[in-house]
DNA sequence: AATGAATGAGTCTTCATTCAT
DNA sequence: TATGAATGAAGACTCATTCAT
């Protein structure tokens, strides 16, 4: 997998590892807070102090493993990007050979799978420097396995074809979020119009050479 | 005693025009400012006086137009309703009798159109609670208007159907901006690709009540 | 504290200057209680809010002309430095002519003078970048013009003895604020002490050529 | 000798007597660890876990030994005294019948082999009560000493004359670290400055009997 | 009206010190 | 004893908002 999963540019924003059992409890509850609450107020709106209430810890116990508020953001952003790879290769493991419908399913299923993750993470990423710089990687990474996958199933797709329909591809299981925080009773028919929309979209992508070789669109 | 100790009322009117005209200004400017900073930082990180000093005011002036940072956040969102409303008219004058590529195009441009100005007040159009309010009804009646072109192009959609569609198209649409903001030389053919994803949904929709006159399942 | 870290490349010490009659007062007043509270009980151990209550303004007040802690730190260098300058200036416009004894007296009175100013600077002039980097240049510039007047008051000096003489006559009058802060009945004794010291000091200075001459020891 | 070796006030502060070698060890690496920091950034800019973790130990280690940072700086005062005593007593053995001159340069030694101890502890030495109530005894007790090296040095001085030669004395030799800082090459001829001034005053006072018992003004 | 100084509650962050393992 | 996590008071600094000129 070719997913960055730290990069190298040592800063003070890196997060003190705990060396201990109890320390790692307290790091997980601390991001999962961290995580609840940037979904909830957005990063600049939630504070530190209500980070380490939250986590039942005192706001000492946060900075012992978190020197600032960037680096929380950073390890956030660090876990989702983990946890993105993780969803990524499970997406890799099974898209060969389906068609475009399955395969539609599978990748609104991978962003249903990070949804809290990103709901957490989106907020910051195109605020704080050091998850800015990692947030094109790893965007790119995605698009470079879904072109791949895309390539595979249509040959006849040139690198700039894939590369596009990868993009659009992502922008609308972008979507799938969204129409997930619907009301409860809207959320399944909006989630299946997604599966749709991508579906049709993929298709498309997929026939690209046959169309061209059969002569027409059905 | 025959001096005038009055200016007649329409001097004093006369005299309050160029200042009106130059509060405007002064209005318009402000309201730019705030747009471009919130747009560039978001609407936490940008300040008052941030906002003042690009467009060329003293911090006092600007609170003698917006009495609070949320007037300001609301004054720009209620610009970016009056001017969705006239580009959504403009929609709705033309999608009668369109088929889907067109009818794609339409939405597509008509986001393009609103883009700085959306820009400006998706940050904290789900934070304040003024905006709120208003974004919801505002969100509706953009939906409802597609709604009705979707019925009016295919009197076989039931209500819901076209209410989650014209959800389904709206989210589509949404990635119109995140796509104009590619390099400049991928982002036309990215927009071409959402001008396919949207055409191919919506012809999907428009075709659901046929398939279903044509005899569907009842 | 302001030393350990790498220095960023432009820092925002500059103190923002009042535009105002009124903000001008606040600042002189910021400075003198800066100042008064740095040489009671040091630099790192006075408060931000201590200064500001001592000045009898808002914590706010002293943010809006000194933008940090070193800032002011800075600033109250930079009124020293001017100060050190007058003086100094004071000290070459007599010096010509004068004897060992004489001279000794001025250099321990412009010593005298400057003593409330440098008590509020001595404290953190080595631990704060921006002062460190200007505090060589003003030490050399003050051994310079010691330096000068040893040279025209016996021209058998070579630069070398009268740079390093101006250096030992620099500690010699550091002495001076020292014993200044003794004991009321015990001051003028030291201080007399002081201008003994240095007038011998500076009488074998100004012989150092005749002494040769003579034979004495070197 | 009159120099208190160990102050008989018992106070919590003390530190611990450490009671195994081992223990004794990580003392005196933390002391030194302590003195170098303290030297290096001040007292109020060093932290504890700074200088534990210098002298490879843990902030608990740390405690186990020195009960609080006041502790540390007060075990790392009475180092310096105990070490100032041993110097001055050195001093005292050999000055009798000593003239100006190598006496002066007994006391520059003896200034400059406690150096790096004074460098550690002038910062805080002022600031700390337990270590403001024992700098006067200390301080006190070596212009005494130099107050009688004086005296039977020249017996026409009175208490007063030799005390307040003793504190000028003492002052010129604080000159000595200052002047031991500079640049390698200009270090020597700088201390030899130092030794010049200070035999040059020391003659003055070791000449004032004679010169009034020769028949100088009252 | 326009300007910019004044205000102070609220944030992030630090660090001496304590405590559990 | 040794270790390092936990604690929270305190300090630097920000910024929306108000006020005086």
């Amino acid at each position: 997998m070719s997913i960055p999963r730290k990069m190298s540019i040592e800063t003070q924003l890196a997060a003190k590892e705990p060396k201990r059992a109890r320390g790692k409890l307290r790091v997980a509850a601390l991001l999962d807070a961290g995580a609840a609450l940037f979904a909830e107020k957005g990063y600049e709106a939630t504070t530190m102090t209500e980070i380490a209430q939250r986590s039942g810890a005192a706001i000492g116990s946060l900075y012992q493993f978190f020197p600032s508020k960037d680096a929380l953001a950073e390890a956030l952003f660090n876990r989702y990007a983990e946890r993105t790879a993780t969803a990524l290769q499970h997406v890799v493991d099974r898209a060969p050979g389906l068609s475009s419908a399955p395969l539609a399913d599978l990748l609104v299923d991978y962003k249903l799978a990070l949804r809290s993750d990103r709901d957490a993470v989106v907020d910051f990423s195109s605020s704080i420097a050091a998850v800015v710089e990692r947030r094109k990687p790893l965007r790119d990474a995605v698009r470079r396995e879904i072109a791949a996958i895309l390539r595979s199933a249509n040959d006849g797709l040139t690198d700039e074809q894939a590369t596009a329909a990868a993009v659009m591809i992502g922008e609308i299981m972008k979507t799938v979020p969204m129409l997930a925080k619907a009301e409860e009773d809207s959320r399944l028919p909006l989630i299946i119009q997604a599966r749709t929309a991508l579906a049709l979209y993929i298709e498309r992508v997929l026939d690209a050479g046959a169309v061209r070789r059969r002569g027409g669109r059905s």
